[in-house]
DNA sequence: TATTGTTATACTCTATAACTATA
DNA sequence: TATAGTTATAGAGTATAACAATA
């Protein structure tokens, strides 16, 4: 549209609207794999556990963006299915440090089997333009995003706003 | 890379690797938003009613891949907070017809404002290149995804597997 | 005294089983 | 009798408040 070169502003907008619409569909198909056997709460304790090994419980409720109580009862469950270890941390006796087990990034591996699969199903209907584009665009993305998480990750332990 | 050319079939692997990424991005980025004053299944069951108007519990339940129970309880909070509206079939009496109220749809607007604007964060330290390729990778995306998950609805019902 | 983690209690969300009303 | 929805009951996830152990 002639509209995008007179109002370059707009472009954004536009890619942020279409951003969001994918990721509202990609929840709904996602959400049909399941995150089976373990739920979506305990799966995201996985995720970040993975990226940050031997991380001490507040540390933990503050990435998941939730309290010491929850976060506390999320791993006695973890760790009775064998997915997570707990460690008294040799420097503070106060601590307890987290991590993955061995059962734990299978878990992992396998869901990321699926997820992909199920993506699969959709992009193999796509033309390979529309793939590479999406690869490019994606890549740009998910290099910034990353970075914002990890600067966010410190804030939330300062200040809840 | 070289390897690409000779082996074709690898390249929506690479892309369905790097969407998966995206989408475990953004879920920490809008984890943070949140979707207060509703939960996530509060939500999922707006948006849901966004695009099926009027339809009954039990397609509501197999929409979400959830319970009519579970699904009736979900309707009580959401009907006391205003934001879903319950109706007896003209039809069949046996029947409970959902939408969304005026307060609802306002709620879902204001969920998409904050969420683009967590968004807009990522997509302004990007190129304007990267951004485009990203705008017309996923409107491809979505139209396929939207078909299938279309599809995958009316199969919901007929069998669990 | 401040910090780390847990326990106490309450509410939401989810599921299975039993029940009510309508077809 | 079959189907739509609700109620009964139990367990997971979350929060705030009160508590124990360590620094």
């Amino acid at each position: 549209m002639i509209v995008t070169a007179f109002r370059p502003r707009r472009e954004p907008n536009e890619v942020a609207r279409v951003t969001a619409t994918a990721a509202e569909l990609l929840e709904v198909l996602w959400g049909r794999a399941s995150t089976a056997p373990a739920s979506a709460s305990q799966t995201r304790v996985l995720f970040i556990l993975e990226h940050h090994e031997r991380v001490n419980l507040r540390t933990l409720a503050a990435l998941l963006a939730s309290t010491p109580p929850s976060t506390s009862r999320l791993c006695d469950r973890l760790q009775a299915a064998g997915l997570v270890e707990r460690e008294v941390s040799p420097t503070d006796r106060r601590e307890v440090l987290l991590r993955l087990s061995g059962r734990g990034r299978a878990l992992l591996a396998d869901l990321r089997v699926r997820r992909e699969r199920a993506l699969r199903d959709v992009l193999d209907q796509m033309s390979s333009a529309d793939r590479l584009a999406l690869r490019d665009g994606l890549e740009a993305f998910c290099a910034v995003a990353a970075v914002r998480i990890h600067d966010g990750a410190d804030e939330t332990g300062s200040r809840t706003a």
